[in-house]
DNA sequence: GGAATCCAAGTCGTTACATCA
DNA sequence: AGTGATGTAACGACTTGGATT
């Protein structure tokens, strides 16, 4: 039931390639997703269609593909924002709590123990870490999201004790 | 500078399929 | 269960405009 190659002068639209048809454009697609007019006039001739039909094909794979990818890189931005936003939350919520503290200087010793950075509560300065290993994402806190220079590390404050020992 | 060619982007018309009354 | 109307995604083809040769 093919109608392939009506051969009418105004060859109007042919639509529906075959099974076969679009199974090797696939596979000469993922070969190159572009093609030189000797690949095309090949192409065509082993599909019995005209290079024109195979040009077009090749066009919109290429237009359809990129679309597919720009869905797909949306869909995982959109991830990366909600992630950050939430991290951006539990900063937050840690400046505020960081804060307190340092209105209430008798709850210092109670702090958790401290993790990344120090930083002197009185003369804010901040400390170098007691090993830079500490500051790097760790295969117990890996970071799945590409490197945003806007977003901060947490930072965990130091007791005043820490800094300034008493010898 | 103008013609020819290629490609991306946007669009249109058709087809296949799913859903619903 | 069968059927026609409707909506929608996929697809082939076309148009347009920019870039390159």
């Amino acid at each position: 039931m093919s109608d392939e190659e009506d051969g009418g002068e105004n060859c109007r639209k042919k639509l529906r390639l075959t099974k076969d048809q679009s199974a090797i454009l696939e596979e000469s697609f993922k070969e190159h997703n572009t093609l030189n007019p000797k690949q095309k006039m090949a192409l065509a001739k082993r599909l019995g269609l005209r290079p024109r039909q195979v040009e077009v094909w090749f066009q919109n794979r290429r237009a359809r593909t990129k679309l597919k990818q720009t869905e797909v890189d949306c869909e995982f931005l959109k991830r990366c924002c909600e992630q950050l936003t939430e991290e951006n939350r539990r900063l937050q919520k840690e400046v505020a709590e960081l804060r307190a503290l340092k209105l209430s200087p008798q709850f210092y010793m109670q702090m958790p123990p401290p993790t990344t950075l120090t930083m002197c509560p009185s003369c804010e300065r901040v400390a170098a870490p007691p090993s830079s290993a500490a500051a790097q994402p760790s295969a117990a806190h890996p970071r799945p999201l590409p490197v945003n220079p806007w977003v901060a590390a947490p930072v965990t404050i130091r007791p005043f004790e820490a800094l300034h020992p008493r010898s």
